[in-house]
DNA sequence: GGCCTAATTAACTGATCAGTTAATGGGCTC
DNA sequence: GAGCCCATTAACTGATCAGTTAATTAGGCC
């Protein structure tokens, strides 16, 4: 049932599959749940509509194996994170402002009133919590100031990387340019780099090992 | 033609279109454009479905009306921002913290792939030009450090302020508290103040008029 | 090469929704 | 108090959309 190999062409509902999903990933990224069409995606990954209901079910099973999806993929976005606090912001904002898919399907998710369940919400709350030990042994080390709530500080590194792209209509207003723009993005990298260091600095400052 | 008196019950055209005004912007926040149903606006203004086209044309027309409104009342927030920074963040948090409509028509504007024409994008780019010129002035004073980028440091202030209602699963995920959660809004409060204090010591601390 | 099942297709269905039609009622003017 | 216009109503319409039905085709297996 499993071992099907995907022929040049014809019927493989592997490739199927597949094209499904990645023609839904780009529609419910654009509209999310309720804007998605199905129509759309079937035309999208050049498949007969019945197809989906074939393969996943219902319009919601498949926004569900969607998101899961993505989120598995972007999992390594935190994880990866470099331990000094300057370059772990510089690093969430190159890894924030690649993936617009991801952006979207997040502020959907805000937004649409939280129907049923969180999806993969276990996986996302370790993810969370994996990158806020990472915080706790900067802290430790020095590099971050010794009295500072580090969920709050997570919450604000989020914010500060990921604003730009959630709210692209307010960075054309202030700065006249686009948040892909990539004059924008130098800028944001700047500031965002000059922003870490003071905070590093400050705490190396007050760690009694490394005198200013 | 304007001069209508408000009678006790009926037939007051005036009365009716504030009554679809306030039951629009219910509902528009809580399902953006898209999600909105006329239907359902009549219904929650007690009004005959037929009086929204009456006053209002289209279901466009009325989103358009409900959004200026919106965005002229809390035109102040920003305009009445403190000089000081650390209680401009404060401020930007109390006030981006009371109107969850308003983040909420700011989150489908955002999202809703920018159909049409921004609604009062001109009030809007004058208002964050201010606000930005405020900054300025703070920094020529002072509490600033001098080379920092304005428009960043603005973006910056909206994002630390307005990103844990726009990205609340988020907020859930990481802390277990609601974002509007008396709890978390004191956390976040504290934090703010700390990372504020932190940038305006700074600025002080290298301005010759005031030595550490 | 015939059969059986898995994959694919076109056409249909019922629900939902923005917008319209046409008729009714209330109150103001003269 | 009659005529008139503004406000209001119920019922309708056509479009759109998720999901279904039932028929068709391809390919593996013997």
């Amino acid at each position: 049932m499993a071992a099907k190999r995907a022929n040049n062409r014809d019927r493989d509902l592997n490739r199927t599959r597949e094209k499904i999903l990645a023609a839904a990933l780009g529609e419910f990224s654009a509209g999310g749940f309720a804007g998605a069409r199905v129509d759309t995606i079937a035309r999208r990954a050049r498949v007969n509509k019945r197809m989906l209901y074939y393969c996943f079910g219902a319009k919601q099973d498949l926004y569900r194996e969607v998101l899961r999806r993505k989120i598995d993929e972007r999992a390594d976005w935190i994880d990866s994170t470099p331990d000094r606090f300057a370059d772990a912001l510089r690093h969430l904002y190159k890894l924030g402002g690649t993936d617009l898919e991801f952006i979207r399907l997040m502020e959907w998710e805000a937004i649409d009133g939280g129907r049923g369940k969180l999806i993969a919400g276990e996986e996302r709350r370790a993810l969370f919590e994996r990158a806020i030990a990472r915080l706790h042994r900067s802290q430790r080390d020095g590099f971050l100031p010794k009295r500072i709530d580090l969920m709050q500080l997570f919450i604000s590194m989020l914010a500060l990387t990921l604003f730009p792209l959630v709210m692209p209509q307010m960075i054309r207003l202030i700065t006249g340019m686009e948040p892909n723009d990539e004059r924008f993005m130098r800028k944001r990298r700047a500031f965002l780099r000059g922003w870490g260091e003071l905070m590093s600095n400050r705490a190396l400052a007050s760690n009694p090992e490394r005198p200013p």
